[in-house]
DNA sequence: GCTTTCGCTGTACC
DNA sequence: ACTGGTACAGCGAAAGC
């Protein structure tokens, strides 16, 4: 039997104490497809140098005979190969130690502390990747399948039989179908279009969300649950209504609804169930109420239950339908390229689909009742409106997903939730086999302890600005500067020597010098393949535009940005502080000699953070600017690159709060076609209130458009005179605060920390990542109460907010500094007002 | 009892 | 514990006078 296949889920399970693979994907037609394989543990023991054919020939037969029983299993050495393989990028001799079941391979490794081995490797990789690995069966990538056709068998207990898919396959073999997997792209420009080249695969998606009546998990009832797919929509609910909508369907209870929820999944039968959020409580929920009605929540192809795993955080994991918990993966790949400052489901559905939620959501959040008709009709709407948000927003998501998924080659399951660092790491993992590398193993618990001793080296060189407002101005940065550095330097683990050796880099760290070899280590080689990937979809989206080539790039760009912190990351198993410094080191030495070239060649440097400078144009011209940028990376070293970010019309610095210094990491641009690059400003900074973020943001405008600051202080008088006579709206004085672990473990008691309190006292839901809303009121006597945090009210407290509090703490130090650059004495503005005030009465 | 300094905390930049 | 370092600034409490 042959079949075209594309992985989606993969698993693993043990039949006869050997391990299996269970890959279950679709055929072209969209039949639902599982395909079974085998899977050979082994593990290597690299050999101590220069032992001879017969010390090996009799270490082998001592490892051969090693037999112990391990989690009930007799543990026995099926066969063992003497190769020839890298390690660290050092030319060694491995054995290949072959074993019935990959869970033994730790122990094994355990009972080979000999002197003949040097290390013990590649027994610490989840099975999963080790499989992907092995076989090359890689996700969303197609391939025809040839087997043996197991619907109706009893072989592996009969899971042909138990699973509800449409085929299940005992694989013969595999072969790709195209070449769809970017990294294994040539690094030539494709001829063909993408969609041309790669059949595109739109996955069956079914999103869901519930409503409950309590936030706590599973201490409440489930209301309601929504669930919204292609040409799908549904609210299933117990609650009784007069007039329901035709999208609503009521049931008896709370367990006929949650059985008719499984049976609604099975009948839609999704590769993927994804929710909003759903890891960390519509899973969590649906469980515990499940388990505390009976009814059994059969989600799986094999009608298993959801399983959860306690990392960070909780994840849910349903056997055969992958479930995408869209948060997390907005939070750890996608939240650099949003502005939005919560991650809400609202807020990320309104920056990417300009979409928002139901109104009612805002009332609900209030903790309003649900007694009327009409409420209840608004609740199911609402409802639903959540699930067609989260299904959109899978929509939207789904190249930068899937793209991600094949680029490092792990399921979606996995691309979705892990960090950049293990992305990084997996990316590694799947190529090393190209440099015949064997991988590292992951850090002990003790060597990572040792790592968090060692503290922080230099990092990037920041300039000091001097304050004022700057006109015509260029900013030149690095693309991809620390990968580059890593790159052109050959800076990694593999490629770090512990003495100074002959023809060795040296770099210079300060304290101490750090030497790597020249020899091309696979870390920085992998490094160069991904930038030069970057570039080549970079180029190719820009000749003809597509959602997949967009989401590739930057794929490809994200990894790339990850590196240089992957090497500094105590965790990982290329771990190199070295390396991670001497990058951080000769990036300065580059930023500051490109600095000096650019103000030998007559310009004023102003700014410059990390890779980046800005300078001014004065008398020369924007073609002269472009010479000096194309001289400069004629004389740069490597693959580093120098570009033009932008011309800009006028710029604002501005000084530090305390002395007269410029602060750094804080200006404000205006492009030529009038567009406000703000940074590090409290207009951009969600922990102060909106009113003083919209003045601050206002009064730049009228600087940096009109120049006119006398316009900018007309406004500020303005919003003082509204804040004095109490014309504030009170969404406008709220401050924000992300509450960052459990109040118990606060030391210092900040205002937003007994904002908190507040709230917990009233019952409302306090966790962790939440963000905190108060607001500073009126007291009776500020004398007794001179703490800000005693002056704390929640939003819906009743008070009135405080003048001198908002006018010194939020107002005048928004706008204190910029208008300082004009010698303008805002502070002196404010006080001869309240003067004149006085003297009025 | 007041001012200065410092640690804690959160956020942003790159 | 789940990429790195640099920087600013508010708040509250300790330190300094």
């Amino acid at each position: 039997m042959q079949t075209n296949f594309i992985p989606i889920d993969y698993d693993s399970f043990d039949w006869q104490g050997r391990n299996y693979i269970k890959v279950i994907g679709r055929n072209e037609k969209g039949k639902r497809i599982c395909v079974i394989d085998s899977f050979e543990p082994y593990f290597w023991a690299i050999l101590k140098p220069n032992l001879n054919e017969s010390q090996i020939k009799k270490l082998q037969e001592k490892v051969q005979k090693i037999s112990f029983e391990n989690a009930g299993r007799q543990v026995r050495i099926l066969k063992t190969i003497v190769e020839e393989k890298n390690f660290l990028s050092q030319p060694v001799k491995a054995v290949k130690i072959f074993i019935n079941n990959y869970k033994d391979a730790h122990p094994v490794a355990d009972h080979l502390d000999l002197p003949e081995i040097d290390k013990r490797r590649d027994y610490d990789i989840p099975i999963i990747t080790r499989y992907i690995i092995e076989k090359q069966l890689l996700p969303l990538n197609w391939y025809s399948i040839k087997g043996e056709v197991l619907d109706n068998s009893d072989d592996f207990g009969g899971i042909g039989k138990a699973l509800d898919v449409d085929l299940c396959l005992k694989v013969d073999s595999i072969t790709p179908l195209v070449k769809s997997n970017p990294a294994s792209f040539p690094l030539i420009t494709l001829k063909k279009s993408v969609s041309e080249s790669e059949p595109i695969f739109q996955p069956k998606v079914l999103a869901f969300d519930i409503e409950t009546e309590e936030f706590e998990i599973g201490k409440g009832e489930i209301l309601m649950i929504s669930l919204a797919g292609k040409n799908f929509q549904k609210v299933l609910t117990w609650k009784k209504c007069k007039k329901l909508p035709d999208f609503v369907e009521c049931f008896k209870n709370e367990e006929e609804m949650l059985e008719a929820f499984v049976k609604y999944i099975k009948s839609y039968s999704p590769d993927i169930l994804t929710g909003y959020f759903s890891d960390g409580f519509d899973l969590p929920y649906l469980r515990a109420r499940a388990q505390k009605l009976g009814v059994k929540l059969s989600l799986g192809l094999d009608e298993s239950q959801p399983s959860f795993s306690r990392g960070r955080v909780l994840t849910a994991k349903l056997s055969g339908i992958t479930h995408v918990d869209l948060f997390r993966f907005i939070e750890t790949a996608y939240s650099q390229y949003l502005q939005s400052e919560t991650l809400s489901l609202n807020e990320v559905s309104k920056e990417l689909l300009n979409e928002e939620k139901h109104e009612f959501g805002k009332q609900l959040k209030k903790g309003m009742t649900i007694s009327t008709e009409e409420e209840w009709q608004n609740f199911f709407a609402y409802n639903l409106q959540d699930s067609v948000l989260t299904y959109k927003l899978f929509e939207k998501l789904w190249y930068d997903m899937s793209e991600f998924c094949k680029v490092i080659q792990e399921p979606l399951f996995n691309v979705t939730r892990n960090g950049m660092s293990q992305l990084v790491e997996l990316y590694l993992l799947h190529n090393l086999i190209k440099f015949n590398e064997i991988p590292e193993k992951r850090p002990l618990h003790n060597e990572i302890s040792e790592r968090m001793t060692l503290g922080k080296y230099e990092g990037a060189f920041v300039f000091r600005p001097t304050p004022g407002l700057y006109n015509n101005l260029a900013i030149f940065d690095f693309t991809s500067m620390y990968a580059s550095v890593i790159v052109t330097y050959n800076l990694s683990k593999s490629t770090f020597l512990e003495k100074k050796e002959k023809n060795a880099l040296e770099v210079d760290l300060g304290k101490s010098k750090a030497y790597f070899s020249k020899e091309k280590g696979f870390f920085p080689a992998l490094l160069e393949e991904i930038i030069k990937k970057r570039k080549q979809f970079k180029t190719e989206f820009k000749k003809s535009p597509s959602p997949i080539l967009k989401a590739r790039s930057n794929a490809f760009k994200l990894i790339a940005n990850a590196a240089y912190g992957y090497q500094g990351f105590f965790g990982a198993r290329y771990y190199c502080r070295e390396a991670a410094a001497s990058t951080a080191a000769l990036a300065r030495k580059n930023i500051l000699e490109v600095i000096e070239k650019i103000k030998k060649a007559g310009y004023e440097v102003i700014y410059s953070d990390t890779d980046s400078i800005a300078l001014l144009l004065g008398k020369k011209t924007k073609q002269n600017v472009l010479d000096l940028l194309k001289k400069i990376n004629s004389e740069l070293p490597g693959i580093m690159e120098l570009d033009l970010e932008e011309f800009y019309k006028r710029g604002i610095w501005v000084a530090k709060r305390t002395g007269e210094f410029g602060a750094k990491k804080k200006y404000a641009l205006l492009d030529e076609k009038g567009k406000l690059k703000i940074r590090g400003f409290e207009t951009v900074r969600r922990d102060w209130c909106s009113l003083a973020r919209e003045l601050q943001n206002q009064i730049l405008k009228l600087i940096l458009n009109e120049g006119n600051e006398q316009k900018a202080l007309e406004v500020f008088k303005k919003t003082v005179k509204e804040l004095k006579e109490r014309k504030i709206d009170k969404k406008d004085i709220l401050i924000r605060t992300q509450l960052k672990k459990p109040l118990s473990e606060y030391k210092a008691i900040s205002p937003h920390v007994i904002a908190a309190r507040k709230m917990m006292e009233k019952n409302e839901p306090v966790n962790i990542g939440m963000l905190v809303e108060f607001y500073i009121s009126e007291v009776r006597s500020e004398k007794e109460k001179k703490l800000v945090r005693e002056k704390v009210k929640l939003p819906d407290e009743k008070g009135e907010y405080n003048i001198k509090y908002y006018l010194e703490h939020q107002l005048i130090p928004a706008v204190e500094n910029i208008f300082d650059g004009f010698n303008i004495n805002i502070k002196e503005i404010v006080d001869g007002k309240r003067q004149m005030k006085l003297g009025e009465f």
